[in-house]
DNA sequence: TAGATTGTTAATCGATTAACAATC
DNA sequence: TAGATTGTTAATCGATTAACAATC
């Protein structure tokens, strides 16, 4: 029964960036597998649908530990455990939401979060009328207390959905009440202390992305998945 | 007068595809620098915003032709322009919108797509409700109409908001009316030609992408910015 | 057994960084 | 001029791929 504390497993330091990004993608096929019933896979089966290699999808593993199974592959449900607790997701995250706009409310009813073990716990706005009132049974407050709810409630993430002009402001905030990693959506770059994780989603660079890619590229290979 | 069909360039295909992604944020730091009337920059102040070395980013630039002044800089305006054009987004892209959920009536209204060049200007859901409303002035068509709507008015770039369930007909439907690339939020991976471009933005995955840098790693170097 | 598939090593490929002459 | 900064080459570093013994 391997597991990601596994001796030949490789300090999370050391391993590339681009294999946690595929992680998630092979924990997101390994859950439709196991809703449509399927027990087993194996890499070529996995790297077929996400367009990898199966030697790719092999090593990426490996970076974590012994999963599978000579001559079977893998089970989907052990497999799945294992990235699920390399991610700390086998237990939910409290999550933040600061910005209660367009983004924010989609945000607030979105069901995806929860299915992966997240779960937007506390919402937070400027507007004194958004306060006292809940979106999807989730309460949302003024930021004024933004601080004081989010160090007692000791969220560790935090999502940023407010105009760019007041991204830096709520990151502050957020890191000043203790987040360790910030979500941001406002198409701006925040400026954080060194030991504060940031991914940044900006909607329009996607499509630049893929506006670059029509133009100028004749066939794609796999494409950003996550 | 330096440009991107510089005799110097790299040909697009052996451009590095994290590239492209530092180049849109490239761009993105231009336009503020322009509204904050910055008038030129440097390698070193850009990537320091960024959190990139100044060598990256005159080597990611050197793909592209030579933009810089040796002493100077870049010319803020001048570059912005060479990247739009990079892009393409110098000119305005039409993109359709399938999927008028919570997600997709965001993106609607969200307003950074036009200062990116992209303009929603036609979107589509099943629900026969909401054939006929506008959202943000954008007409909502049933999906019957779909194929006949985008390839009338030559659409080459869509956004998929529906259910997981739903993605891959969308995506086959935005196919077959002749959209070559694919904005994706379904959290599923869907299967298309080669020639197609696909780009997925699955919410949760950022977060899980956060947990585990939170978890795991000490000090983070510059993150997904885009 | 034969066929399938893993985990891992070594080789290849690609991307980043350091260094520096050329330029303003 | 001296200081700043580019574009580019070569060296380094990191990631992917091919190959294969071991296993079921």
């Amino acid at each position: 029964m391997p597991f990601s504390d596994d001796p030949s497993a490789t300090p999370f330091e050391q391993v590339p960036k681009a294999v946690i990004g595929r992680l998630s993608l092979y924990l997101r096929e390994l859950q439709y597998m196991l809703k449509r019933g399927e027990k087993t896979t194996s890499s070529t089966h996995l790297g077929r649908l996400l367009g990898f290699s199966d030697t790719q999808v092999r090593k990426d593993l490996a970076y974590f530990g012994q999963f599978g199974y000579p001559g079977i592959g893998y089970r989907c449900e052990e497999l799945m455990n294992a990235i699920k607790t390399i991610f700390g997701t086998h237990q939910r995250w409290p999550v933040a939401l600061v910005g209660i706009g367009n983004l924010g409310r989609a945000l607030l009813r979105y069901k995806g979060f929860s299915q992966q073990g997240f779960e937007i716990v506390s919402a937070f706005d400027i507007r004194e009328e958004l306060a006292g009132t809940t979106i999807n049974e989730i309460s949302i407050y003024h930021v004024d207390f933004l601080q004081k709810i989010i160090s007692k409630q000791q969220i560790k993430l935090g999502i940023i959905a407010v105009p760019s002009n007041a991204a830096q402001f709520a990151a502050d905030q957020l890191v000043e009440a203790g987040v360790l990693g910030v979500l941001n959506f406002a198409p701006v770059t925040v400026a954080l202390p060194p030991h504060i994780h940031t991914v940044g989603v900006d909607l329009a660079i996607e499509l630049e992305q893929l506006a670059f890619s029509v133009q100028h590229l004749q066939t794609p290979e796999a494409e950003t998945g996550g």
